[in-house]
DNA sequence: CGGATCCCGGTTTTT
DNA sequence: CCGGGATCCG
């Protein structure tokens, strides 16, 4: 058909001749334009369900929806900056003024703008993980724990343990008692360290990530008014990977979506992994008691993978012990059986795995086209040094621990402070990276700064009336490089480049691999470079931190993709191999204790498989060398054990090199 | 305060 | 067996 451009009275070029019902299936055509009401979609892998939201994100503002009225929750950022690149494309508008991103980030949009009346400064300073550790220690350091009977958890147990009783909704003795047996007897202690912990966070303006949603749903809940404006702006809201959400994100969108119930709900059951933040995946079927008349559609149409590798996947989830039944079908019937790579060491894992891309590459596959997928990040070390050695080019994804290093975390907090002078973390780091101040010091500035209000004077006072002259010789270019980095008109690159200079010798003293590091932190620059505000800056950082190599270096064009499953979470190749299927990596050992814990490695395992479009290789060695406990034999992953005949091809290889 | 020494544990997944 | 963390001691 015929697709005439008209022009709108913005003057924007209008497509106005999508034919919604040709492009889409029947069940795609129905939640694309089934606007008004609850609808909950269920979309089996590979249904078309970004297709849908991107249809129906165009189909909107077709109907003469502002784009500032839609809201789209999804689980990245990337993710919903392509659907709404993908929507602007089809109807050739764009599509920038509709509010997406993650919960978390949506939450903190609201918290900085609105947060005053919770009693936050717009200065507020957002905690990552490695910060939540740093404070509890700082806090259990306080705490007069004495050598009671059994072991006090580490620090980051306990900072699990906080963000499941968030999460999970749960009350502290029931979560300890169910998750945390061993801990039992020191319920009291962290009890007392949780209060001190929230109360500590609500004196320094400090966030973390559970603060976000916890006081994101507060604001809507205590604040009527508030409530009905953010309702009345939202009046068409869209959530993907909703088997991924906690009772917490359902309540923020109830409460959002109360003067209209229009909201689509997107997911599928069987992919639900994320229970360890406390998602649930029994939440996607409470959607139609949050939304009474809900709309239930199911997508069971594959568009992704062959008839071999679904004949595969529907078998794994069959096996599920709780599934809501679904089966997925395609038009695809041609293709290549799984193929079953049976090998010696895991060396030789990762060479027949670099002869099999080899060999797929000259085929005609490019390197963009694979994807190499595994339980945990470090199970694809070996695999890297052989990719390294065989030139192959690769982009690793997932487990990146560049945030998490100390030089990086030492750097940002004088910018920290620069932008939040309560924020008592960074003070706590920063001080005890000059010599001759340690713990007690630390606090007693702290200590000392809480009595004048935080003020950046008393604190650069302090740092400039020691009484030892050794100490001062230290503590007077701090408090000059502080004093500068005040000044509001710097970019946060020139603020970053002032701080590196002053801690470059700190950095010397401290590491022996202090080039490596170095480098670590001009990469950081190249990043500062691309913001303006200071603000604006440390948030990214902390909500959507880099997740690859490939944030901090050079990108190349074309590359074999390497990464967990959990952050393979919606995509697909023409090719995936799995590595490591073997028991006790994937399922990991971690998961063997619980069964509900078995049963989500289990949806992991479907998630990575049906990533795959032609080609499905599944890997494992038969032989483990462990430091400390010698060779050892492994077993093929229980969810390859004991499948139906005919499913797998299955071979036993040595590497030809 | 900070270096030396001892002791325990042992790479999950991420906003 | 190696590394991080807690603890001890100068």
């Amino acid at each position: 058909m015929s697709r005439l451009p008209v022009f709108d009275p913005d003057g924007h070029t209008v497509n106005r001749s999508i034919n919604y019902q040709q492009e889409l299936n029947p069940a795609q055509y129905e939640a694309v334009t089934l606007t008004e009401g609850p609808v909950l979609v269920i979309a089996g892998a590979g249904s078309g369900k970004t297709r849908t939201l991107v249809y129906r994100l165009a189909y909107l503002v077709d109907q003469g929806v502002a784009p500032w009225n839609i809201l789209l929750l999804t689980f990245t950022r990337k993710a919903s900056q392509e659907m709404l690149h993908r929507a602007s494309q089809l109807i050739d508008r764009p599509m920038h003024q509709v509010a997406g991103g993650t919960f978390h980030a949506v939450c903190h949009g609201w918290l900085r703008r609105y947060g005053h009346r919770l009693g936050y400064e717009t200065s507020f300073t957002l905690l990552d993980r490695h910060d939540q550790a740093d404070l509890v220690r700082m806090l259990r350091d306080r705490l007069p724990l004495k050598a009671g009977p059994g072991q006090f958890p580490r620090r980051e147990t306990l900072v699990q343990i906080f963000g499941a009783l968030i999460n999970k909704n749960l009350d502290l003795d029931v979560l300890m008692e169910r998750e945390y047996p061993q801990f039992v007897e020191q319920t009291q202690p962290v009890a007392e360290l949780f209060q001190l912990y929230t109360s500590h966070k609500r004196a320094h303006q400090l966030l973390d990530y559970d603060d976000l949603l916890l006081e994101g749903r507060r604001l809507l809940a205590e604040h009527d008014d508030l409530r009905l404006e953010l309702s009345q702006r939202y009046k068409y809201i869209m959530v993907d990977e909703y088997q991924d959400t906690n009772r917490l994100q359902a309540d923020i969108v109830r409460l959002l979506a109360f003067t209209h119930d229009n909201v689509m709900a997107v997911g599928d059951d069987s992919q639900s992994i994320y229970s360890f933040r406390g998602a649930n995946f029994r939440n996607i079927m409470d959607f139609p008691r949050l939304f009474p008349g809900t709309r239930i559609i199911k997508l069971e149409e594959n568009y992704r993978s062959t008839q071999p590798i679904l004949d595969l996947t529907n078998t794994i989830i069959a096996q599920a012990s709780e599934k809501y039944t679904k089966c997925l079908f395609t038009q695809k019937k041609e293709g290549l059986r799984p193929v079953l790579l049976q090998t010696g060491s895991e060396n030789e894992q990762s060479r027949v795995l670099c002869q099999t891309v080899t060999e797929l590459h000259r085929q005609g596959v490019p390197w963009r086209q694979m994807a190499v997928l595994f339980r945990a990040a470090y199970h694809s070390f070996d695999l890297e040094i052989e990719l390294l050695r065989e030139q192959i080019p690769f982009m690793k994804f997932g487990g990146f621990k560049f945030m998490e290093s100390a030089h990086i975390k030492d750097l940002l907090a004088y910018l920290r402070v620069a932008a939040n002078p309560r924020d008592s973390i960074s003070w706590n780091r920063l001080l005890q990276l000059v010599p001759g101040i340690g713990k007690k010091s630390a606090q007693k500035f702290l200590a000392q700064l809480n009595q004048n209000d935080f003020s950046l004077e008393s604190a650069l006072r302090w740092l400039t009336s020691q009484k030892s002259a050794k100490i001062r010789t230290a503590t007077e270019p701090l408090a000059e490089l502080l004093d500068q980095l005040q000044n509001p008109d710097l970019s946060p690159a020139s603020r970053l480049n002032l701080a590196l200079a002053y801690y470059e010798p700190i950095l010397k003293t401290h590491f022996d691999d202090y080039p490596k590091r170095f480098r670590d932190l001009e990469h950081l620059l190249t990043i500062t470079a691309r913001y303006r505000a200071l603000g604006d800056f440390l948030n990214d950082l902390t909500l959507e931190p880099p997740t690859s190599l490939a944030d901090v270096t050079e990108a190349s064009h074309d590359y074999l993709t390497l990464s967990t499953v959990h952050s393979a979470k919606g995509l697909e190749w023409e090719a995936v191999l799995i590595i490591w299927l073997a028991e006790g990596r994937f399922p990991s050992v971690y998961s063997q204790e619980r069964e509900e814990e078995l049963e989500e490695e289990r949806r992991l395992f479907y998630v990575a498989a049906t990533r795959a479009r032609r080609y499905l290789y599944l890997l494992f060695p038969t032989v483990s060398y462990n430091r400390y406990l010698g060779t050892t034999l492994n077993t093929v992953s229980r969810f390859l054990r004991d499948l139906p005949g005919g499913l797998l091809e299955a071979f036993k290889v040595e590497p030809e090199w």
